[in-house]
This record gives C-alpha cells, structure tokens and sequence, in this order.
DNA sequence: GCTTGACCTGTGAGTTACTCACAGGTTTTA
DNA sequence: TAAAACCTGTGAGTAACTCACAGGTCAAGC
C-alpha cells in the first residue's frame, strides 16, 4: 500500500499518514526502485488503533508509547488505565465547564432578546459584556 | 500605568498585556524617556473586555473587529449576535460530543472493570480500543 | 514516444492564544 | 552602589494536524 492507499483504507488523509510517519508512529518499508513507502497491514492495524485512542483523547506521545510497549510484548496496561481516566476526568471538568459557559451565553442572549427592539446600540452590547460577571474558574487558576 | 499595573488591573499575565498589545489589540502610549508602555484607564476597559468576550468565545480577530466598530462609532451589534450565536451552536455541540465521548469512556472503563483479575494483558487492551466503533461523528465529516 | 494528470518525496510554515526564554536596558529598594 | 525587579523586543514552543512548494515517478491516452 502506498500513502494514499492506507490514508483511504484508514479515512484519514495522506497529509495525517505522513505526518504520522515523520512522528514515528508508523514505520513502514521502502520501495528500493522509488524510494515511495510502503505501507502493509500492520501498519493499517496500527494506523486505525492511533485514530481510535485520538478519539479517545490519547495524545499522539501516548499513543507512541502505548503501542512501543506493546511491540516489546510488555503490557501497557496500567499506563493506559491511568491515563484513560485521567482523560475521563479532564473530559468530565470540560463538560462542566462548558455547560457554565453555555449557561452564561443563554442568558446573554435572553438579556440581549428582552431589549426594546433587539438591537441595542454598541454601547449596550459592551457593557453586556464588560458587566459580565468574571468566570466561575478565575478561582480554580490558582491550582 | 505600566505592564505590570495593567495587568494586575485585569488579573492577567504580563505576557499577555504584550501579546494583546502586539496584536493590536492595546495601543498603549509610549514614555518618551524610557520607552516604556503606559497604558490609560481605557485600555484597561478594553483588556477587560477583551478578557470577557474571551470567556463567553470571540476570538481575538473577533474581539479586534468588535472594538475597532465601535471606535468608529458603528454598532457592532448584529455581527456580535450572529457571532455569538455561531459560538453557542458550536458549545452545543461540542457539549454533545463530549458527553458521547464519557460515555463510551465510562464503558470502556467498566468493561475494564470487568475482566478477570483487573489486568487484562496488553492484547486484550488493544482488542478493546481496536474494536471501539467508529466515532459517531464519522458521518458529521461529510459536511 | 510523449504529454497530461495524479501521485510520490521531503521540508517548512501556518493554525490558536498564549507562554516562556533570552539578552540587554531601567528603575526601585536596601 | 549593588541587587532585585521591572522594562524592551523578538523568537520559539505548545497539539495535531493542514497546506504549500518544488521536484521526482507513474499510468493512460494519443
């Protein structure tokens, strides 16, 4: 398989595949005549496992490291567990965070909606704004 | 006021008064003796603004359209709103997506839980993540 | 045999909103 | 007066790609 072979076989694009490779997480041979590389189905294999942690949210030095355990027959086990709920929580504050957020926009709009005729002048919009209560998460930054 | 002051001021970092002002985003006065940035009461409304319009989702091209109509006394009204409503479309959905992405994480989690003895050996880990059904938004990319 | 188009190669830069580092000048404090 | 704390501009680093460029290779049609 060359590059645009895998890319489609995995529905990513050629781009990512080569950016993959240059980023050590596929290894593939080389065509002696053309120098092209080529790509076999453990590289698919290891292709498609990298697309899923990404969705999982692994990072791509995760996902390395995770899949060179895995070449030295060592299991990766606990490293993945660890991360994987690690990632769960970060998934979970960011939902919190976004749901304060989205909280935040509905009543801006609504404010914005109860106006006399819906279109405030600049004025108005910036002190929407400039009145906005400071972020719920100003007191988390001190972490 | 000089960097440090503004930037107390809005309780932000000194490197980001810079990198606002370098952006265009703050022009601030310049101290003939010294070359040093002072900034005005008004550039510290416009941080602050800044700061807050970056909390409910503007970016700084957004922020900087923003602030440059109303300097020339044009309400910016109508794009804040369209804009703003694009934001809160887009916190939707990525509240969507995140909230699907914890619960596949959650199963996977007490799939996890599950095994035998708690380890599942590098193989099984894989199998796990390998046969993870392709992201629900897998359909959305065709837009 | 030759042109055209699609593919391949490597590399470097752009994306976002900062953050950090560096090297050197200035001001404040002890 | 010396050290600490601030200032200056600039350049690089962050994550995970994406795009662009310049040039090499290959398959198909004429």
């Amino acid at each position: 398989m060359k590059v645009k072979d895998i890319a489609q076989a995995a529905e990513v694009s050629p781009d990512t595949v080569r950016f993959y490779t240059r980023e050590g997480l596929l290894t593939p041979q080389r065509d002696p005549d053309n120098n092209y590389q080529l790509f076999n189905a453990d590289d698919l294999r290891r292709l498609r496992f990298a697309r899923k942690a990404r969705q999982l949210g692994f990072s791509l030095p995760e996902i390395r490291t995770i899949m060179a355990q895995a070449d030295d027959h060592h299991s990766p086990c606990p490293m993945v567990r660890d991360v994987f709920e690690e990632r769960l929580t970060e998934v979970e504050r960011q939902i919190e965070e976004l749901q304060q957020l989205r909280g935040r926009m509905r009543s801006a709009l609504s404010a914005w909606k109860d106006m006399p005729d819906g279109t405030p002048d600049g004025h108005t919009i910036c002190q929407l704004i400039e009145h906005w209560d400071d972020a719920p998460d100003s007191r988390e930054c001190a972490s």
